[in-house]
DNA sequence: AGAATTTTCTGACAAACCGTCAGAAACGTG
DNA sequence: CACGTTTCTGACGGTTTGTCAGAAAATTCT
């Protein structure tokens, strides 16, 4: 029964078995990787079975893109289970948001390669909307800090000023600089030497700008967030301590 | 003679055709919206003609993205002119870049495209450094102005903190947010009803925490960058004013 | 067990597309 | 007008995607 898996079971396996193999094409070499011919092949099976599971090519990569985000909505959950003021624990996503991209430079790929293509309406609607809750969760979950921020006086929205511009800010800028790490083939050509350390220094000042207590002079952010990377994921840490 | 254009000029001519139809067709339904096929034929040539101005479909998007940049280049050079203190200076880069993106969008979203997927290789070295040359650009005349600040003592780099790392915040922040805004296509959804001017607000937030003078308590700039809009771009203004 | 039915799989097929290239057409010049 | 050069064409080979009738395997029924 277990030694000898059922044929339902071998099918659910499967799904899984695509999904590896082509992120793993897709990363090497772009959409165009992705060839169902070569994928069908060298996991000897046909093509029309791999259309059993996927019904195009563009389902499989946006199924690639919900593995992704669920997997970063998990790291945010913990991380903003971080005990702590709140803008300590807007300062644990942050960390959480950083050690995902860095272990996981292809998941992102993957996201960069679906959004700015026109896949999207190649796509069904369930998968869609999974991937928006998805998105939206994500937001939820920063907003929330924010808004403890807020209640409990460490930060002050002035006119005009919201959580969720907060939160913008803070998602625009991290992806804006993860995009901009993985184009850019020479940082250094641009005088940044370590532009992930450049990012978390930013997002700080951005904080200070919004006056949210404790301000970086107060605190010691970077040593607090080296100590949270170590804290909240220690085995994924381990992996990129050395560059941290 | 200018009435009956010679044979070299015709060709010349035909070049410009090419992109503004390519990037019709990639702005309508992304890279695979772009055929070579319809694209010669709606041309009145054949697919061999336009294989002597480029030599695959990805130079097409190269050259495409080169053009927005090099748009881009000439208006940051035009707003780094602005007459005031660097700080208001850097605001008429934010005041150029938001025009750029929203009054041509095409540009932008072409420009994501042919960053994610990996067409990079696929182009000749000769239009790549010329993106490279035009991005470098870029981020010098920002660096410029930022060092402009230094020197003026409104702003004081502390330890690690570089003028780069400064040009990295502004940039991060914008690429990230225009390209959020570009492909989630409810903001509202988010609690974002005016992006830009969260993006406009954030960048002022940011510089703020550098604690770059002016700050934005002793200074007006969200006027300030509206009357930069309409004197350093009166025509570009004009077109997207109402939604300002 | 053996037949019948349902599920799953296959690989040939049609359609679309890219890039090439030998030959045709147009052009320019003496 | 004749001859060399530039430019253009469209058929061709190679590749990929998605479909589908029929084969094969699994499951259920008698």
């Amino acid at each position: 029964m277990d030694t000898q898996p059922s044929k339902k079971q071998a099918i659910v396996q499967r799904e899984q078995q695509i999904l590896k193999l082509s992120r793993k094409m897709v990363v090497e070499s772009g959409y165009h990787g992705l060839s169902l011919d070569t994928l069908s092949s060298e996991l000897g099976v046909s093509r029309g079975t791999i259309y059993n599971h996927f019904t195009c090519k563009e389902e499989i990569l946006l199924a690639l893109v919900i593995e992704t985000m669920d997997r970063r909505r998990e790291m945010f959950q913990h991380a903003a289970a971080f005990q702590g003021p709140p803008r300590v624990r807007i300062a644990a996503i942050g960390v959480a948001a950083e050690i995902f991209v860095r272990l996981y430079p292809d998941h992102f790929l993957v996201e960069q390669i679906v959004k700015s293509d026109s896949i999207w309406d190649k796509t069904s609607a369930e998968r869609q909307s999974k991937m928006k809750i998805c998105q939206v969760q994500c937001v939820g979950i920063c907003g929330g800090i924010v808004r403890d921020g807020v209640a409990q006086g460490h930060l002050v929205l002035q006119e005009g000023a919201t959580a969720e511009a907060v939160v913008f800010g803070l998602w625009s800028m991290a992806e804006g600089a993860y995009s901009i790490i993985a184009t850019s083939d020479s940082m250094s050509d641009l005088g940044i030497t370590e532009p992930f350390m450049a990012v978390r220094d930013n997002w700080h000042r951005m904080l200070d700008g919004y006056r949210w207590e404790p301000l970086a002079c107060d605190f010691d952010y970077p040593t607090s967030m080296k100590g949270m990377a170590e804290e909240l994921f220690p085995d994924e840490y381990r992996l990129i301590a050395d560059s941290w």
